[in-house]
DNA sequence: AAAAAAC
């Protein structure tokens, strides 16, 4: 199966071709055949299963015929967060290069003036926020009237933050004749009762079950006291091959507290949460997707959708309370095929939403120890990593160099009940393995054909990445990773 | 308990 097979035009074909793409995703290849003939579509897809690019190309057909109107735009997409909105606009424009359509980000916390312009000189695609999307509309700046084409997108997100009210406002504005197309990752009644009164006869698609996580994500959970959390994060960073690294935290003081002392430590960490104001979380995102930094501190409004290259790792710095946000947060690894690693540190306060997490996603995490780690709650000086203080505090040191191998956790060494002995037998040594330089993976919506594009040098600590498969759904069996147990008390 | 989204 490839692009060609699914009815799209050529001068299209050409645009995914020279993105490096040529083998549509399950839900690509399920989802444009049925976008072109007209149809309304429910998607229930996690997030990286190429679902944008499911409705981007087809979408980009459909309205390389007709013609825009002023204030009329032709279609709309409907996205949760702003940064979301921006990606879905960045592949419009990637494969819509050889197609003559207008468009519009309509998104809160920047200025209105070059979007009130743009739909005054009419658009083909509108990819808004609903907020600003309804001030717009109240201020007689857009008519949806000739709107016969709406994609709403995560809407099991809408549903979280309260957009349902604003999305039927929206829907009743747009022409009872048009092509719907929903997308979500679960299925929740008030997400059914949308789809039924605004959907008609839609086709169904489902490429993963709902609340069930992705199989090329390895996952644990390390046991850790509140205050020792930092330096069993450190610990990870330092010693689980990191390259790229999404940290989340509960609350926005915490992501901000923790990027700085991640930053102070000499790990190349940013931060991005709701409290900044919009052209720093641009900023912060553009410098970790380019490389320039390679962890990213970050709070829930980077958990759900948001398509980063390579991000080999997904800390929980705190376990979300709502499990579902789970699943959205470590599915920001794992990506197109690739493998990635989830670790959630749980504290006495993460007891419950842990709990929960586990019922949610069928069974418990494999716990992941550290020696020093569980036994916090006596903490001294010692339990520093060995190289505080004795390196530079700008530098640390590479995943190889952080901590000595420690005999008595060799694998062999006291086993651990099956349910919580971490699999670590057969991976290789770390010193077996190969030094890469850093890269980033494409990975984006559809398929990468090959040849992966080199990223910026990163800072430290950045050790090997782990290979990932060339093609989506070619897996290639457990992450061929290294898990470093050692002491945290050196 | 938090976060997100309009001004």
């Amino acid at each position: 199966m490839n692009f060609a097979d699914l009815g799209l035009s050529d001068e299209l074909l050409q645009a995914v071709e020279l993105a490096g793409y040529s083998e549509p995703t399950p839900i690509q290849a399920q989802a444009i055949p049925s976008v072109l003939m007209m149809r309304d579509l429910i998607g229930i897809a996690q997030t990286g299963t190429g679902k944008t690019a499911g409705f981007v190309l087809p979408m980009l057909d459909i309205l390389a015929h007709g013609r825009r109107r002023a204030l009329m735009p032709r279609s709309l997409i409907l996205e949760p967060t702003r940064e979301l909105a921006a990606q879905v606009a960045e592949n419009f424009e990637k494969y819509g290069k050889n197609h003559d359509l207008k468009m519009a980000l309509l998104i809160g916390g920047v200025q209105m003036g070059d979007q009130v312009k743009a739909l005054t000189e009419g658009v083909d695609v509108l990819i808004a926020t609903p907020g600003r999307l309804m001030d717009l509309f109240e201020r007689g700046k857009i008519l949806l009237t000739g709107c016969n084409l709406l994609v709403i997108d995560e809407a099991d997100r809408m549903l979280d933050m309260g957009f349902i009210p604003d999305i039927e406002t929206i829907c009743a504005k747009l022409p009872a004749n048009r092509q719907t197309l929903l997308f979500s990752a679960t299925m929740p009644p008030p997400i059914k009762k949308l789809a039924d009164k605004f959907l008609s006869n839609p086709k169904l698609i489902e490429v993963a079950r709902p609340a069930t996580t992705n199989v090329n994500i390895v996952q644990h959970k390390v046991n850790v006291s509140a205050r020792k959390k930092r330096d069993v994060l450190r610990h990870l960073l330092q010693t689980d091959n990191v390259t790229t690294a999404i940290v989340f935290a509960n609350r926005k003081t915490t992501v901000r507290d923790l990027a700085k002392s991640l930053k102070r430590d000499g790990f190349s960490a940013g931060e991005i949460h709701g409290d900044m104001d919009q052209p720093s979380r641009n900023a912060e995102l553009q410098r970790f997707k380019d490389g320039d930094i390679n962890i990213l501190v970050a709070s829930d409004v980077a958990a759900r959708g948001l398509d980063v290259k390579g991000v080999s790792h997904v800390f929980n710095f705190d376990t979300p309370w709502h499990p579902d946000d789970y699943v959205h947060r470590i599915g920001r690894t794992g990506r197109g095929g690739a493998t990635g690693r989830a670790f959630t540190l749980v504290a006495e306060e993460d007891a419950e939403a842990i709990a929960n997490v586990e019922k949610l996603t069928g069974g418990p995490i494999p716990l992941f120890e550290i020696d020093g780690a569980r036994a916090a709650s006596s903490p001294t000086a010692e339990d520093q990593p060995a190289e505080r203080g004795r390196g530079s505090r700008r530098a640390p040191r590479r995943g190889a160099k952080a901590a000595p191998e420690a005999p008595a956790h060799s694998a062999e060494a006291e086993p651990l009940p099956r349910a919580e002995r971490p699999e670590r037998a057969e991976r290789p040594e770390r010193a077996e393995r190969p030094q890469r330089a850093p890269r980033r993976q494409r990975e984006d919506t559809p398929v990468a054909a090959s040849a992966p594009r080199s990223a910026p040098e990163r800072a430290a600590p950045v050790a090997a990445q782990r290979e990932a498969p060339s093609a989506p759904g070619e897996w290639n069996g457990p992450v061929p990773g290294f898990l470093h147990i050692s002491a945290l008390t050196a």
